[in-house]
DNA sequence: CCTACTTTGTAGTCCATGACAACATTCTCT
DNA sequence: AGAGAATGTTGTCATGGACTACAAAGTAGG
């Protein structure tokens, strides 16, 4: 049981994403200090800041961190959703507001705007599944289901419905409950409010 | 010059929302220090601690008193826009996104779940401006301009889109230019996408 | 009024944490 | 092997929240 210590931990930049990002599921952003990652890792309290010159940018590590996995999320999610326009949009949807009622604090640290330089590394995070939400759009106005006109305004005000109702749930002005029944009533109206003028 | 300082403040707890408030719109809420605020009003620093006796319970009364603010708000552009429900609607829309831009921080604390125990007077806050969208709903049901169906539903969907587009662009994800194009386009796809079924 | 009680502010302290600097160890590459 | 770069450690400082004991000012009841 003598646990070996070498001098070099070898994967702490891991290790301290991965103890972060456990911390701030369970305790939130505001209980994360960077002497406790360390202390439950075993290393040394300033050993950190090799590795992120200050608490921010582990902030934004992570945040970008979780763009990359909300993409994925959704990516499967919609390719398992077959091609029909209609089923793809529920699922993507779904997909998301669960990642964001399942990440609610992660959720917090992507959208908040306390980024100061490293916008642009968060915001280009960002476009992987932007960028899904357009396509998703293309698809349904190629099929005639949706209007045409701006792609990216219809893309952004999607994307911002469901964000908005996983805020809500998360900030508990909402009952977790609702959650279906809202982002059912949401797709519906998504499909009717933006399909083409008859 | 001679500043009279009596050994009462008199007003501190109003003193100290004020000057809260401030540092919050112009320095976001994590520069917000007790110490400093009872610097800057020129008393100790324990003081503060007799009117909240913790930080969040500060922050918590700033959430408190946004809500009662953006309910006055949403009012005022509503009572401002006659009678016409489309317009009510957008002008309460409108508005919403506005006072959430102009008040991003403070929007941030008030969506934010980092209230544990005082969730409850958060929420109850809350209900005044939420309740104003349902009496908007309602009255788009009365007139026949919405389905019938769950009220709160369809209300917290809407809620939640100008919530989500606030959110986007606080978190410059969306650049601020897009804000009134979003909104239009939001507004168009909710009247359409909420209308009866023909 | 004046005395007891309450409210509100002060002074002093403790502790946790982020930031930084100086030094130590290990790794890597030639 | 040796030089320089990475990576960790120890030590220190400043900040700021929380807490306690004390002081001053307000407020009532007698």
């Amino acid at each position: 049981m003598t646990e070996e210590r070498p001098y070099h931990h070898g994967n702490l930049r891991v290790a301290l994403l991965d103890a972060a990002e456990r911390v701030l599921r369970e305790q939130g952003a505001d209980q994360l200090a960077l002497r406790d990652l360390a202390r439950e890792i075993g290393v040394s309290h300033a050993a950190p800041r090799r590795h992120f010159p200050n608490r921010q940018a582990l902030l934004d590590a992570l945040a970008v961190a979780g763009f990359a996995r909300l993409d994925s999320t959704l990516r499967t999610a919609m390719a398992g959703a077959g091609e029909d326009f209609a089923s793809r949009v529920r699922a993507t949807m779904t997909a998301y507001t669960r990642f964001a009622t399942d990440n609610a604090a992660l959720l917090e640290l992507m959208y908040t705007s306390k980024h100061r330089p490293d916008a642009k590394q968060i915001a280009e995070a960002a476009e992987a599944p932007f960028g899904l939400m357009i396509e998703l759009i293309l698809q349904g106005q190629a099929e005639c289901k949706l209007q045409e006109g701006d792609t990216a305004r219809i893309g952004i005000v999607l994307f911002a419905t469901l964000q908005g109702i996983a805020a809500l749930i998360n900030g508990k002005l909402v009952p977790p409950e609702l959650l279906d029944g809202l982002v059912e009533t949401a797709v519906e109206q998504f499909l009717r409010g933006a399909r083409p003028l008859p």
